[in-house]
DNA sequence: TCGCCTCATTGACCTATATCAATGACGATG
DNA sequence: CATCGTCATTGATATAGGTCAATGAGGCGA
């Protein structure tokens, strides 16, 4: 009996976006078959933490995920935010060990890819190590992208940036770009922006007001896309 | 004749920190032989451009360099700077082009990776591939850090741990720890740090005043390097 | 050597956002 | 269904750092 957590990378919708994504059957399988794929975890359950030997990348199924870790003084910081089809752990690779901790936002479903497989069957497969190359350079980019949020934008187009940002991600998946449930919370939001939690709902408050979002707690619908990449300063001519 | 800007990685005092680490002589040589070096680049001199297709890797091999991109209201933001061994042009691996701007910050002098060669040598040489995959997930892991500072941190704790992280870079480069020169200028690193200028200027002043550093132009020392830790919240047990 | 231009410093003032505090809403639990 | 705890919202106030403006200092070309 193969239970809904056990689907293969052939069968899972998500392959197009994840590392499958340009192998051939027989490379996907070959890769297939060293993916552990373990039950759903609860909200709350840690992936891996912060000073773990490094052991394998992850793979987010379903349900989403939340990369922290802990500075100095024993607050939180929170590094983003992964959805299905996304990679977790990549940042590890070069320290052997988890710099910050994983923890699944909602009941959530990973698939785990053991790091040995990763970089020998990636000298096997050059499209599997092409893309492992364009995985990595990917999230370097959208590290600066937010470097640059964090340095400069203000509030607004911090929240506004962050809500493109997820709209375009939920759009990948064929998931609706206008109308979407926020995993996280307001101090998540807060925390990986930059801002305290009071900014974030007087931002969300005041969009509402001008029209450009319908907030109902988790619940948000972009109203005004068009009028929010402007406020936001990101109106994505690129790509 | 054989002039100082075409020595070969073997010969190269940064080979130890730069893409041939780890790599046997023939290995080396084969990479070697794949390099194309320029005649060093003057002050203000582009290394690439934002737009530009991606064609290769930039290694450092004397001088410094600034990565920039230039944002919707046409200002310049800057995303990094550079040193000898370290590597440019990562974050283009995935679009295809650049997606921001290298110019030299002095006289510099790079050696050129096409990226056709970083592919093919990696896929035959399983240690230049690790290497790889460790030097994108250091930047990854950089970045990550970068963003700490810029969601959290204030000016003295952004200064502070920049000042720091350059002493750790010249240090590695058998350079003084203590007292080095800052190849940009304030206006870059305020940039860099999410601040202003006159905050910069503001922050030396102090640290000054407090006996952390000696600053004369861009010549600074480290007086209290314990201290400056301290105030930056950045006493890096880790490693 | 002079004069110019860019870069750095310093002071005065202002504003965006943090902080503090109180209240309300929701969801889980027994 | 009542209670508790967490999360979100809103208002009042404080402050770090931005902005504007003026001055000084170093480097470079003619």
């Amino acid at each position: 009996m193969s239970s809904n957590f056990t689907v293969s990378c052939q069968q899972c919708g998500l392959n197009e976006l994840c590392i499958p994504h340009s192998l051939s059957d027989t490379e996907m399988n070959e890769l297939d078959s060293n993916i552990r794929r373990g039950k759903p975890l609860q909200r709350g359950q840690h992936i891996f933490e912060e000073g773990e030997e490094f052991g394998a990348l992850y793979a987010v199924r379903s349900g989403s995920v939340k990369a922290f870790s802990i500075d100095a003084n024993g607050d939180e910081q929170v590094i983003g935010f992964f959805l299905p089809g996304e990679i977790l752990g990549l940042d590890a690779i070069e320290a052997g060990q988890h710099v910050n901790s994983a923890r699944a936002l909602e009941t959530t479903a990973v698939c785990e890819i053991p790091s040995t497989q990763v970089e020998s069957l990636s000298s096997k497969i050059p499209n599997l190590q092409s893309h492992m190359y364009r995985l990595l350079s990917k999230e370097i980019r959208e590290d600066q992208e937010l470097q640059m949020l964090l340095g400069k934008k203000t509030a607004e187009e911090r929240i506004g940036s962050f809500l493109l940002n997820l709209s375009r991600r939920y759009e990948i998946r064929r998931l609706s770009a206008t109308s979407f449930r926020l995993p996280m919370s307001r101090t998540d939001i807060g925390n990986y922006l930059g801002l305290a939690v009071e900014t974030v709902s007087r931002v969300f408050t005041r969009m509402q007001k001008n029209g450009l979002l319908h907030v109902e707690g988790k619940e948000i619908s972009i109203l005004n896309h068009g009028e929010l990449c402007h406020v936001a300063h990101d109106c994505a001519i690129k790509e």
